[in-house]
DNA sequence: CTGGCAATCGCCCGATCGGGCGATAGTCGT
DNA sequence: ACGACTATCGCCCGATCGGGCGATTGCCAG
């Protein structure tokens, strides 16, 4: 059994070498961090986390295969005590709740300075959350906001595939009018006129990906 | 008059202090590199040009206050000769073309490899563009495609809103029959049924933000 | 077991949508 | 001067949309 050693121990997962070199470059500014391992996707960093079990880990949200937040589950089923802070370029307030429920301690835009980066790695590894003011308020808009259904989303995924509602209701193999119902509440939980300002919010939301198939 | 170094000069310019570092680091690895300035916006990337004249400049796309398409217009109006790299996360169709027509010698994604973009800064150092295959597949699926006029972006803009041709109409100051009349050449264009396709397709290309404003 | 929520279906109705068809006027490049 | 493109407007019409209203079933928590 070896001594802990006095530093920080970090593992780096993001698929792009880019971001992992920057980060390990701006933490390894600080004399007591140390980046122990990189991770270039989801298996890799639990295989990595098994073996190095860093004291902070930096998970990136999006990535191909597993996407960061499932990579983010699978750790914290494994290693409940891993502390985890998730770096992504949006601020997407669906993305951001699902990551802080799956047990993440804290939440970063790729847009940080190195101060806040360090401070945040500092506060996570102390035993404290960190999500930045700038986090907090997009959380916070979304908090009061009535989540959609499972069904519902269903419903919603349809929509900018340019499918009528008719369209929906043999896809989805109900009514039309159970296809219109869900409609009308979805229209009403995101608080929109249409299926057109419905689409804007819930991508704006990170409810909907356009990007996806 | 100082002779010119052996080496290959490079400024660097994005938003994230992050990208910077990873940039930075990966391209000093090459001994005849040399990363003379760093900038993270538009005007500052301008005013470093034009104090160091850099080789290679590479230039993020998406940037606050003055975009890297906006920043790349001025910087070739001022230095023709001027041979800079887009970067970026996106692989959108229009934002492509339309770094290319404003003089972008390369464009890359941000998830290259460190040899790619090695590879990427010689090429075009030397004199030749570097569209790499992953992002000419992406140009060559737009470059049938007919494209919106100003107009039709205009009306294209207010579907997200969730605004009525009625209401698009008064937003425009024009008839609710020369609204309908954008939209069916929009749809056309697109090659989409409904203003909910148009909207997706248009994310997709780059034709359309929604996270702005 | 009662109350809330989700999913399902129904009817009615006015407003809106998308498309087919045609038309004029201006600009721009050749 | 001619075609190509754009912006503008018009009419007609069936399909679709969104909303107001109510209803049944099932499930889960209090």
């Amino acid at each position: 059994m070896q001594t802990e050693p006095p530093g920080i121990s970090l593992l780096l997962v993001d698929d792009h070498a880019l971001v992992r070199m920057g980060l390990a470059v701006l933490l390894e500014m600080e004399p007591d961090f140390k980046v122990v391992g990189e991770a270039g996707d989801g298996a890799q960093a639990l295989e990595l986390f098994a073996r190095l079990n860093p004291d902070v880990t930096l998970l990136d949200v999006r990535m191909p295969h597993m996407d960061g937040i499932e990579t983010l589950k699978q750790l914290i089923q494994k290693w409940p005590e891993a502390r985890v802070v998730m770096l992504t370029t949006s601020d997407l307030e669906d993305e951001i709740d699902r990551a802080i429920r799956a047990g993440a301690c804290g939440y970063l835009l790729k847009k940080v300075t190195r101060e806040e980066l360090v401070k945040a790695v500092r506060q996570v590894h102390s035993g404290e959350a960190c999500i930045p003011d700038e986090v907090a308020k997009q959380l916070a808009a979304n908090r009061n906001a009535p989540r959609l259904s499972e069904r519902e989303r269903e419903v919603l995924a349809m929509l900018p595939r340019g499918l009528t509602n008719p369209d929906i209701a043999k896809a989805l193999g109900i009514s039309l009018n159970t296809t219109k119902t869900h409609l009308r509440t979805i229209f009403s939980k995101l608080d929109v006129v249409d299926r057109s300002e419905a689409i804007n919010v819930a991508v704006q939301r990170g409810i909907l990906h356009l990007n996806e198939q």
